[in-house]
DNA sequence: AATTCGTCCTGC
DNA sequence: TCAGGCAGGACGAATT
């Protein structure tokens, strides 16, 4: 690499080569400038580039290029994630002119997650066990199928903005792994020891659980029951007279009887052990780290997945395992309401965005005299983005549609397209799949002249499914949208924050997080930051301001308020 | 014996 | 949990 080439390395797409690893250099045109093969070691190559030109790394797929790096304490500032890109831009309705890249269909492999190695063998029957191609020259050409389907695009600003957050969302959701959340396994076991109570030193239930157990089964009459089982248990439970259909809590609580308390203390304890347990602290949780594995895009709407651990389903009760390193703290936020105040700003609805002034959505929703109690405000709004058609929610419909004409619009109109088999887009772009050939097959049989009252009645049945799930996918997939704008936006404004100096930094989450504050954990609508205490308030003004920032990325002068609930949480230990 | 299905509960 | 969207994980039961 000469230095003369480096200003114009807009872009660096590198690859495989039968050589090994390559790179090629473009200009802001997409002109080629140059290639050069990695010689050394490629942690070694990025960093210098990194430094001396801040490309847009151009690669088939995040977690297969940017662990390493990571591992070597590389960082990088914006990528284009290959894989990721060719999803949104071959379902998009915004790209009409991509039958090129919709033929690509080598690029349609799997989210790839960045697993142990050994996590590959489990993928040998899918049809690409190698993931996306990650050889230099099918990536070069790729990149210009994508650029040139951008360019055609309808509304390109916007999916330009939605490509690069969803690649931000790659490199973010490696470093997350790659920090970790700190976690306080004392803490945690110290919840689980009261809870549960003490573990038997010769095995089985916690003191808790096992009282709780033997309530229920003398309740019950039967000392051996197993309430592990459905089917024992609800025969159990029909031998004592509680005619129930089903073991969950919810039908439980309906009935009256001296087994009902302790069955529910009962599930709610084998829950938590089985869950969150000590088994699960001995396989999550290391140096003080929990490492989820995060998935970009692993929701059809945009949102993130996460495989292993339960990332996604941290029960609040073991929050307060969840410590900042001795000297750090976390900076933890998230966004009331996000997605009535998207919809709000989506559809222009001037009413919803005066209702959504302030820190309560649904306290404007009864201050402005559309509903009389803020828990029918919640759940009409709530009705309104799910698709509720009857009880309270749907009662209250009717009464949204007259405050809110635009916003209730919006959402109808996207249930109207689902029920007959269309497609719908969010506010960036991210387009909904088309129906399934079942569902196609479900409707036609209904709409046939020889429809039987059942095949009619399953047909409306598949027509209003998709219906609720199109008028959710709007919303729900724009506040994915609007929370990766916050999010990376967040990480470039924290990579700006000054490094502290050595002394105040703690042995935190590895070379390329210990001196810096880092995203740690991110779900839906709340992130939390483990910074250094000396950049808290730096951090959490960070926080708002890419809040802030993403209102009007997103929504331009629309103004819509996005107020945050946040908190510094300090170590609770000094060392 | 291994895999898939159904139930239940957690989160947004 | 009266209703209505999107998920993951554990476990036992059913299936192959």
């Amino acid at each position: 690499m000469t230095a003369s080439s480096a200003p114009e390395a807009t872009w660096v797409v590198v690859g495989r080569t039968s050589d090994g690893i390559a790179a090629i250099t473009l200009d802001a045109a997409g002109a080629q400038r140059d290639r050069v093969a990695v010689d050394g070691g490629f942690a070694e190559f990025v960093r210098d580039m990194e430094r001396d030109a801040a490309p847009r790394w151009v690669w088939s797929d995040t977690p297969t290029w940017y662990a390493a790096l990571l591992d070597a304490g590389v960082r990088v500032a914006r990528c284009h994630d290959l894989r990721l890109v060719h999803a949104i831009l071959r379902d998009s309705s915004l790209v009409s002119e991509a039958a090129e890249l919709r033929a690509a269909v080598q690029w349609d492999a799997g989210a790839v997650a960045d697993a142990p190695p050994e996590a590959a063998l489990f993928e040998l029957e899918a049809p690409d066990p190698a993931g996306p191609p990650d050889l230099l020259e099918e990536a070069v050409a790729e990149f210009a199928r994508q650029r040139e389907a951008l360019a055609q695009a309808s509304a390109s600003a916007r999916l330009r903005l939605l490509v690069a957050a969803e690649s931000a969302g790659a490199l973010i959701a490696a470093e997350l792994r790659a920090a970790g959340l700190p976690w306080d396994v004392a803490a945690h076991d110290a919840i689980l020891t009261t809870v549960l109570g003490e573990r038997p030193p010769g095995g089985g239930p916690p003191a808790h659980v096992q009282e709780a157990a033997d309530r229920v089964r003398a309740a019950l009459g039967d000392p051996v029951l197993s309430l592990d089982s459905q089917p024992k248990l609800l025969r159990a439970l029909h031998r004592a007279g509680i005619m129930v259909e089903s073991t969950s809590r919810w039908e439980l609580a309906r009935h009256d009887h001296p087994a009902i308390a302790p069955l529910v203390e009962y599930k709610r304890l084998a829950r938590l052990l089985s869950a969150n347990g000590w088994a699960w602290l001995e396989e999550w949780v290391r140096d003080g780290r929990f490492r989820p594995v995060y998935v970009p895009a692993g929701v059809v709407t945009g949102r993130w997945a996460s495989s292993g651990g339960g990332a996604l389903q941290l029960p609040r009760q073991l929050r307060a395992a969840v410590r900042a390193d001795p000297g750090w703290a976390l900076v933890v936020a998230d966004v009331a309401q996000l997605e009535p105040r998207v919809l709000a700003a989506m559809a222009h609805d001037r009413s919803l965005a005066q209702a959504a002034r302030g820190a309560d959505l649904y306290a404007g929703v009864v201050a402005d005299g559309t509903v009389g109690s803020r828990a029918d405000a919640k759940v009409a709004m709530l009705g309104a983005m799910y698709g509720a058609t009857t009880g309270d929610s749907g009662r209250l419909l009717p009464r949204l549609r007259r405050a809110y004409p635009a916003a209730m619009a919006l959402v109808d109109d996207a249930a109207r397209v689902g029920e007959r088999g269309g497609v719908v887009t969010t506010w960036l772009g991210r387009t909904s799949p088309p129906p399934s050939a079942s569902w196609m097959r479900v409707r036609q049989k209904g709409a046939a002249a020889e429809a039987s009252v059942a095949d009619e009645s399953r047909a409306r049945r598949a027509a209003g499914d998709r219906g609720r799930f199109t008028r959710n996918f709007v919303v729900q997939g724009t506040a994915a949208e609007w929370a990766l704008t916050w999010l990376a936006d967040l990480r470039r404004r924290l990579a700006e924050l000054p490094l502290v100096d050595e002394r105040d930094a703690a042995p935190a989450s590895g070379p390329v997080f210990d001196r810096r504050p880092h995203l740690a954990f991110f779900l839906h609508d709340e992130i939390i930051v483990h910074t250094p205490l000396s950049h808290a308030e730096a951090v959490a003004q960070a926080v708002r301001d890419a809040a802030a920032a993403a209102g009007r990325m997103l929504f331009g002068a629309f103004a819509v308020d996005f107020p945050l609930d946040l908190r510094i949480d300090e170590s609770a230990a000094k060392s």
